[in-house]
DNA sequence: CGTTAGTTTGAGAGGACTCAAAGTCTGTGG
DNA sequence: CCACAGACTTTGAGTCCTCTCAAACTAACG
């Protein structure tokens, strides 16, 4: 139930009692430990995944190395749009990068959902008008910004992760050599 | 009537004759000739611009310049994602660059279809979902591709918009100097 | 306490940028 | 119909940020 008192704050939508039962009976609580991972590159998965607790990594590899596509945090909404919006195969891993508490949603679910309860319409339509704004916003950002200001946005926007995860992981989602952002860090840069 | 059908193909959607009817009543059908305003920065539009032909561009000024942030042609759900969804100003002009026919679509009309024809929910998750793979790729583009390779990808994915489009407002949208696509197109780099 | 992965430091290279100047196109008025 | 102004595009030269490669250093784990 804490869950739902989450999405509801997170997403300002007030579900009626109906609904709440609705998403719990589709909600499927999941615990991952450090480094496990939760879903291969290739697999098509029907999931949405709500991070409770903990910090979640989508990469991929690129050439051969490890290209960190984004960081989930609490009450983040983990998604691959290649598997829920033209149902492929994703080209992405999602790890937890340290012990994490996760609710899996079955999007066929959620869609069907949307039909009956308005509340819970709106909560689709949130998560993805969120997911629009959160990819301009990194957009802009690697638009205009220098690495090191790349970085100080980073150390902003998501404090918890910039402490948490490994340095290289960082440097390949901020689009920067980890040499770079080593030397970011040094204020070398 | 004409729109529908566009509409229906594009996101692989059959309406209902009264979903029809109603997203009818909430699309309102406009012209503007070349290089004329549609959006100013600043404003709160409430719409979103469906693009029936001709070529649309948002932009903004950064530092001065000119940045075209994004084409829309033929078929193209033209959005401003604060407009819509924090109801902010928005940062962006939007521009014909050509003598263009747009209906415009009211974001609030078009939520409150939602709840009364799923057809018209589809809908409008589907602009969403589309958007979303969009964005997707124009940040994959931007991540790993070198200028030759993002004007390559840019001319394959949007021929119609090269071709009509000034050199200079597609450089800010590849995310290179204008003179450096100049070089691009003739080869030298 | 050694092995290995991850991070830091150094040196050199290159792609794209900026500034500047020349060249080309377009549309308007004579 | 031509000429010229202004805007846009091309070409050139020099600079800088970030990358790559390589080596030294550090930390984590068994």
């Amino acid at each position: 139930m804490d869950i739902i008192r989450k999405i509801s704050e997170k997403y300002n939508i007030v579900f009626s009692d109906e609904s709440k039962e609705s998403l719990l009976s589709i909600l499927d609580r999941k615990e991952f430990g450090k480094d496990e991972i939760i879903l291969e590159q290739g697999q098509i998965s029907r999931f949405m995944y709500i991070v409770e607790s903990g910090i979640l990594r989508q990469f991929y590899y690129k050439d051969g190395r490890d290209i960190t596509e984004h960081f989930s945090s609490e009450g983040n909404v983990v998604t691959c749009i290649e598997c829920l919006f033209l149902a492929e195969p994703t080209r992405l891993f999602i790890e937890a990068i340290e012990p994490s508490v996760v609710y899996m949603l079955n999007y066929e679910n959620l869609k069907n959902l949307t039909n009956y309860h308005s509340d819970i319409n709106m909560l689709l339509r949130s998560i993805l008008e969120y997911k629009l704004i959160i990819s301009q916003r990194k957009a802009d950002s690697w638009r205009f910004e220098s690495s090191h200001e790349r970085y100080e946005r980073f150390c902003k926007d998501y404090p918890s992760v910039a402490q948490r995860a490994s340095l290289s992981s960082i440097a390949s989602y901020l689009l920067m050599a980890p040499e770079t952002l080593s030397r970011v860090r040094a204020g070398v840069l």
